[in-house]
Parts: structure tokens; C-alpha cells; sequence
DNA sequence: ATGGTAGTGTTACTA
């Protein structure tokens, strides 16, 4: 099975290029994170007519995540148990959808952004990640050799290594120790990281402004996640760097994991 | 030079 993650940044915007890169890729499964779009609006045609089905969970322009597959997708879940709420009325965001396909549980994570270290959106940031660990902790208990994969968009650079220059960083979201701390945790829900081991030094994003992609500024935030029974199973990963070019791309490149 | 781009219910907000 070929597994994807992409945050596609609007998929109305870029229907026509993700499904390209679907058949192009021949990747089974895509995650996606950012379609900003409600259910209504979501361009289901476009992947019924490349042969992929899609759940999607989208409540506004904000966030929305989706899994597309060429394989049936089954026991579909909007949201985790215990995931916070955020704004006034306090409400769930659509940041996660979860679809088992071919055996393999996926989630499609759409982790909060945090904004700045001084901002409320950090909190819920560093809640949602400790909510996703002990729903993690649940799933792993329930079914500990399951096939689990956690992708998306975290919003963590989890080394030095994984953003242009550090420095640049100081003070900044993405790369504080609560954050990296909240994602290394999910390793007690038996969770590892699978794609750094076959993409060393790559980046996933790099922002539309000041030249980063060109420039190569770019940072290591779209990651998977598996479970023992399968992280044994990864062949294999790339990041599809060709996806970040041109005009139309999406602020961040697709990660690909292939799995025996 | 405290900007710069791109997306959305666009002229405000999110990333």
C-alpha cells in the first residue's frame, strides 16, 4: 500500500493538481489536511472520476481533513475522543478523521497551529496533542499489534535539523520543548516516527513569502506516525518535492510512505 | 525596509 499525507492548503483550489498527483504517484491512500471546506462543498467527483472514494470532515473555511483511497474505506471517525474545543462557543475543529483501509487504521491530523507561545492557541495546541496521546494510549490498549498511522500536518519541528536555521526561531511556535515533548510522548501510545529514516534532511513546508522554497528555507512538520505492528511494514518514504513547485502549489509538499 | 503570499463567508483573519 502507498500512503500519503499532504496538507493541500484549499482542495477546491487544487483539485485538479492533487488528483494528478494521485495518478501520477500511484499512491492507494492521501491523506489531507486545510481543505477549507464544509462537507457540502468538498469536489467529490473529481476523485470519484480518478477512481478514489473520500471521507471528509469540514465545518467551515478553516481546517478539514479528508481521506481519499482506491481501496473501501471503513469504520469512519470525525474527531477523537476527548479532543478539545477551541473559540467562542467553545466547538470542535475539524482536525481529524479517522477511516480504516486495507487492515491499516489512518487518521488524517490536522494539529493546531499555536500561533505564538504567548497565545491561547498554544494551550490548545499542547491539549490537543496530550488529548491525542491518551486516545493513542486507548487505541494501542484495545488492539496492541493494530496497524495505526497517525499523518498530517503537526505543526512541530521535532529536531534543530528540521527548520532552515534555528536561530530564526528563537521564541518562536513549531520548535519549543512543550511542543516537542507533546509529540514525542505519543511514543507511550507505542508510536514511532517511519518517514525521517528514509528522508533525511528533507523538509515538508516552506512558506509562500520571502523566496523559502526557492532558497530551500523550509521546515520538517508532516509526519507519520505508525504502531509497532506497522512501522515493521515501512518500505519506505520520499517527499514529493516536485509538488511544491510551479504556480498553484500548496505551501507544503506531500509525504509519501509505502508499506509492505 | 518589521515587509514579503496565498487561501477563505475577503476589505479580516488564518497560516
Amino acid at each position: 500500500m502507498r500512503l500519503a499525507t499532504w496538507n493541500v492548503n484549499s482542495v477546491r483550489a487544487r483539485v485538479d493538481r492533487v488528483v494528478a498527483f494521485l495518478e501520477r504517484s500511484g499512491t492507494d491512500v492521501l491523506a489531507m489536511q486545510e481543505t477549507k471546506c464544509r462537507d457540502d462543498q468538498f469536489p467529490h467527483l473529481a476523485f470519484h472520476a480518478a477512481g478514489y472514494e473520500v471521507v471528509h470532515h469540514g465545518l467551515s473555511q478553516w481546517n478539514g481533513v479528508a481521506i481519499a483511497s482506491r481501496l473501501p474505506l471503513e469504520d469512519v471517525a470525525a474527531g477523537f475522543d476527548g479532543m478539545p474545543t477551541w473559540g467562542e462557543p467553545a466547538a470542535a475543529e475539524a482536525r481529524a478523521i479517522g477511516a480504516t483501509v486495507g487492515g491499516v487504521r489512518v487518521w488524517s491530523l490536522y494539529v493546531p497551529n499555536g500561533r505564538a507561545l504567548e497565545d491561547p492557541h498554544y494551550r490548545y495546541k499542547l491539549d490537543w496533542l496530550a488529548a491525542l496521546r491518551a486516545a493513542a494510549l486507548g487505541w494501542q490498549a484495545a488492539d496492541p499489534a493494530g496497524a495505526v498511522a497517525l499523518v498530517g500536518d503537526w505543526n512541530i519541528a521535532p529536531l534543530d535539523e528540521d527548520v532552515w536555521d534555528v536561530a530564526a526561531f528563537a521564541g518562536a511556535t513549531h520548535v519549543s520543548a512543550p511542543e516537542r515533548e507533546a509529540l514525542a510522548a505519543l511514543r507511550d501510545a507505542g508510536l514511532t516516527e517511519v518517514t525521517r529514516r528514509f528522508t533525511p534532511g528533507a523538509y515538508t513546508y516552506w512558506d509562500y513569502k520571502q523566496l523559502r522554497f526557492p532558497r530551500n528555507e523550509g521546515m520538517r512538520i508532516d509526519l507519520a506516525l505508525a504502531s509497532p505492528a506497522l512501522a515493521a511494514r515501512v518500505t519506505g518514504a520520499h517527499v514529493d518535492r516536485d509538488e511544491r513547485k510551479g504556480k498553484g502549489a500548496s505551501d507544503h509538499a506531500p509525504v509519501v510512505i509505502d508499506i509492505d
